[in-house]
DNA sequence: CTCATTGGCGTTTTT
DNA sequence: CGCCAATGAG
C-alpha cells in the first residue's frame, strides 16, 4: 500500500495524516505530531484518515491507542476508520480493523486499572463513584471526623469534593488552590487536608474509585519503571482527540505512556478550550511541541468546510480578541450566505416564539428538525422552550444538564446492585439502608459497622436489629440482598430490585408513574449489558446523555430537534444553530466572570457555539430578563445588555432583526421597572464567602 | 439519641 | 427540585 488514496484531502489534511506513514521503508512510529485543527477543518475526518492510514499500512489495529473526549466519539471514531479502510481497498480487506483501546482517558484508565490491578495492590472488582457519590463519601467522612458541628460553617460537600478534584487535576498543592480557586475556603485548610486524607482512606478501604482516582492512579502506574514500561509497550500509536480540554494528570499519563512522544498525535484547537472548570489547561496544547526533543511537529488546519463565508466571518470576530493563541485565521472556499442573525427579542417569551417560529420556517425550506439545534450556556436556560416544544408536539431530545440517572430513584435502584456487587461500598449501603423507614443515619452506620465487622457476610444484617420502626421491613431488604449477592445470572437482578423497590416509590415521590416510567427505561439499558459489574462501570463512565421529552429515545424515523448544553455541542455540527439568551449574565455567565481567564473561557464558549453552524445562525438576545425563582422580589426583571463578546464594531456582521436596531447598544436608556436587584443579590451571595 | 418533617433558599459547564 | 439546617416527636 504505497499509494496515498485520499485525493480528496487538502494539503494540510493529506500532510497530518501521512506524517511519519509510507516511507520507503518499513513503518516505524514516528516523533510527535501535533495537530491544530480550527472549528470545521475536517478535525474528524483527518484523524480518522491518519488511523486509518496507519493501518492501511500495516500497523496492528489491537496496538494502536484512541483518547476521545466521549464515548460518542470514539465510537463514531472507529466507524468512520472502518469505512475508511473498506473505500480504500475497495472492500479488499479481509475483515474490518479491530480497535480495541479507543475511550475517554476515565474508560481506558479503569479498563487498564483492572487489568493490572494485581501489579498494584489494588483489588479488580472496584466500583466506580460518580460524582454525586463521591459528593456523598465526602459527606460521611466529614461527618465521622466531627467537621459538621463545627460552630463556623464549613464548606458544603459538593464544595470540598470540587477542591479536591482540583487540586488532584492539576496537580496542584492545597493551598494553592484554595488562593486561586477557593479563597473563601482558605481558612480550613488545615480541615481540608484531614478531610481529603480521610477521604482517600475510605475509599480505599471500601474498593471505591472516583473519577479523578482513575487518572490518578494510572499516572501513579506510570511513574513505575516496569509497569509504565510494560503498559506502553502495549501500543505503537497513541491518538488523543481534544486534547485542549486535558488536564495536568491526563497530560502527566501520556507522557508517562511514550516519554519522547513516539507515535504520539494529539489533535485540538485552543480556540475552543472550553474545560477548564475540569481543570483543563490550554497549556497542555500550547505547550505541547516543546515537551519533546526534538519539538514535535505542528500542522494548522485552516480551511473551514463547515459553515458559510458570512458566518465564519462572524465567528472569526468573536474569536480574534482572544489572548494567547495558536495564531490562525479560518477560511473557506466557498462564497456567499446570509450573516448571522442577531435578534433582539423583548423577553425570553418572545424568545421562544422566535426560535421555534424560524425553526419551523426552516423546515417547510426542507431543513429537517434534525439539522438544527438549540444551544445554550446553562441546562435550565431551555426550561421555557421545552414546556413549550412539549404543548407544540415538537419533538426534541436534550443533552446536557441533569441526566436520569442522577434522580433519586435511579440512584437508588443502581445503589442497591452496587452495594451487592461490593458490599464494602459504604456509600451504596448507606443509601439503601436509609430508604426503610426507621433507619437514619446512625442505625445506618451500625449496621455496616457490623457488617464489616462480619466481614463483609450478609449473615450480619440478618442477625442485626433495627429499631422497632423498622423491624417489619428489614427481613424483605436483607433477603433483597441476599438474592442479588448470590445470583449467579446478571439477568432478573434488575427485576428482583423492583419487586422490592417499586411499593416503596409512593412514599418516597411524588410523580409515581413518570419516575417508574424511568426506572422502565433503566430496566432496558440493563438488558444491553453483560453482566452486574459492566453495567455499573458503564452507568459510572458513559452514562445515558440524552434526555427527551418522552420516556425513551424517539425512534429512529422519528424527525427530531437537538437541544444541547455548548459544552455538549462539542465536535458535532448542524445546519442551523441557534444560541440562546446572548446577554451579559448568560454568556458570559455571571459565576464566571471573576477573573480574565475566566471570561476569556465564556468568550471562547460563544465561539464554540457559533462554529456549530453550516448554513444559519442565529443568536437570540432577550432586551428584558425576568429573575427565576426569586420570589421576593415576585417576577422582577432587569434589562440586560447584550454579550461583551460582541462589540458594536462587529454588529456589522450580523443581521439585526427586531428590538431596536438603529441605537447603539451602550446607549438604550430603558428605565428598569425594579431597580437591578438579581445582579446584587448574586453578589452578596458570592460575598458571603469572602 | 435518633429519626422525620418542615421551611428556606439557590440553581454552570462534565468525565 | 433538591439540599441543608432547624425543630419537634419518639
Amino acid at each position: 500500500m504505497a499509494l496515498f488514496p485520499f485525493p480528496y484531502l487538502n494539503p494540510a489534511q493529506r500532510s497530518a495524516v501521512a506524517y511519519g506513514v509510507g516511507e520507503a521503508a518499513g513503518l516505524r512510529p514516528g516523533p510527535a505530531l501535533l495537530v491544530i485543527a480550527g472549528a470545521g477543518s475536517g478535525k474528524t475526518t483527518t484523524l480518522a484518515h491518519r488511523v486509518a492510514n496507519l493501518i492501511l499500512h500495516d500497523a496492528d489495529p489491537r496496538r494502536i491507542l484512541l483518547l476521545t473526549f466521549g464515548r460518542r466519539m470514539a465510537a463514531e471514531m472507529i466507524r468512520r476508520v472502518e469505512q475508511i479502510c473498506a473505500e480504500a481497498t475497495a472492500g479488499r480487506l479481509s475483515a474490518a480493523p479491530v480497535i480495541e483501546w479507543a475511550g475517554t482517558f476515565h474508560a481506558i484508565g479503569a479498563r487498564l486499572l483492572r487489568l493490572y490491578a494485581d501489579a498494584i495492590g489494588l483489588d479488580a472488582g472496584f466500583s466506580i463513584l460518580d460524582r454525586g457519590d463521591a459528593a456523598d463519601l465526602m459527606d460521611l467522612v466529614r461527618d465521622e471526623l466531627g467537621f459538621s458541628e463545627a460552630r463556623q460553617r464549613f464548606p458544603k460537600k459538593a464544595t470540598c469534593l470540587a477542591i479536591y478534584s482540583y487540586a488532584v487535576n492539576a496537580r496542584t498543592a492545597i493551598d494553592v488552590v484554595l488562593a486561586r480557586s477557593f479563597p473563601w475556603c482558605a481558612g480550613w485548610e488545615n480541615e481540608l487536608r484531614g478531610l481529603f486524607a480521610g477521604y482517600v482512606a475510605a475509599k480505599q478501604n471500601q474498593n471505591l474509585m472516583d473519577y479523578d482516582d482513575l487518572l490518578l492512579y494510572w499516572a501513579q502506574m506510570m511513574q513505575i519503571e516496569p509497569l509504565a514500561a510494560a503498559i506502553g509497550a502495549r501500543f505503537d500509536y497513541v491518538l488523543v482527540d481534544e486534547y485542549q480540554d486535558t488536564n495536568a494528570l491526563q497530560a502527566a499519563v501520556l507522557l508517562g505512556l511514550k516519554p519522547g512522544g513516539t507515535g504520539v498525535t494529539v489533535v485540538g484547537d485552543d480556540a475552543q478550550s472550553i474545560y477548564s472548570f475540569r481543570s483543563a489547561t490550554v497549556r497542555n496544547i500550547l505547550d505541547f511541541p516543546t515537551r519533546f526533543d526534538p519539538p514535535a511537529r505542528v500542522i494548522v488546519l485552516e480551511q473551514n468546510y463547515r459553515s458559510t463565508p458570512a458566518i465564519l466571518e462572524a465567528c472569526n470576530q468573536i474569536i480574534a480578541p482572544a489572548r494567547e493563541r495558536f495564531a490562525k485565521t479560518l477560511f473557506s472556499a466557498a462564497t456567499g450566505g446570509q450573516r448571522p442573525i442577531l435578534a433582539m427579542v423583548e423577553d425570553e417569551t418572545a424568545q421562544v416564539t422566535f426560535v421555534i417560529d424560524r425553526i419551523l420556517a426552516y423546515r417547510e425550506q426542507g431543513l429537517a428538525l434534525r439539522d438544527q439545534a438549540v444551544l445554550f450556556r446553562a441546562a435550565h436556560h431551555s426550561g421555557a422552550l421545552e414546556v413549550e416544544l412539549t404543548r407544540r408536539r415538537i419533538p426534541f431530545v436534550k443533552f446536557g444538564g441533569l441526566k436520569f440517572l442522577e434522580a433519586g430513584h435511579v440512584k437508588d435502584v443502581v445503589a442497591i446492585l452496587r452495594w451487592a456487587e461490593n458490599p464494602r461500598d459504604r456509600v451504596a449501603g448507606f443509601r439503601v439502608l436509609k430508604l426503610l423507614t426507621g433507619v437514619g443515619p446512625g442505625t445506618a452506620r451500625r449496621a455496616l459497622a457490623a457488617l464489616d465487622q462480619a466481614g463483609g457476610s450478609i449473615g450480619a444484617l440478618e442477625r442485626f436489629k433495627p429499631p422497632a420502626a423498622a423491624a417489619a421491613a428489614w427481613p424483605a431488604l436483607v433477603a433483597m440482598i441476599r438474592d442479588l449477592a448470590g445470583a449467579a445470572a446478571w439477568s432478573g437482578q434488575l427485576d428482583r430490585v423492583r419487586r422490592w423497590y417499586d411499593p416503596l416509590l409512593a412514599d418516597l415521590f411524588d410523580n409515581v408513574p413518570a419516575r417508574r416510567s424511568d426506572l422502565d427505561q433503566l430496566e432496558r439499558i440493563a438488558a444491553q449489558h453483560p453482566s452486574r459489574s459492566r453495567f455499573l462501570t458503564d452507568m459510572a463512565l458513559d452514562p445515558p446523555e440524552a434526555t427527551g421529552d418522552e420516556a425513551g429515545v424517539p425512534l429512529k424515523d422519528e424527525d427530531w430537534l437537538v437541544l444541547s448544553t455548548i459544552h455538549s455541542a462539542k465536535g458535532q455540527e448542524w445546519r442551523s444553530v441557534f444560541v440562546l439568551n446572548v446577554v451579559d449574565g448568560c454568556i458570559p455567565s455571571d459565576l464566571a466572570t471573576g477573573t480574565v481567564d475566566e471570561i476569556e473561557e465564556e468568550r471562547r464558549l460563544l465561539y464554540v457555539a457559533m462554529t456549530r453552524a453550516r448554513d444559519h445562525l442565529a443568536l437570540v438576545q432577550p432586551l428584558r430578563f425576568s429573575i427565576r425563582g426569586q420570589r421576593r422580589w415576585g417576577d422582577a426583571h432587569i434589562y440586560a445588555p447584550r454579550s461583551r463578546f460582541i462589540s458594536d464594531d462587529d454588529l456589522a456582521s450580523f443581521e439585526i432583526v427586531g428590538g431596536v436596531p438603529a441605537a447603539p447598544l451602550g446607549a438604550v436608556a430603558v428605565p428598569p421597572l425594579t431597580p437591578l436587584p438579581a445582579i446584587d443579590l448574586k453578589q452578596r451571595l458570592r460575598a458571603m464567602w469572602q
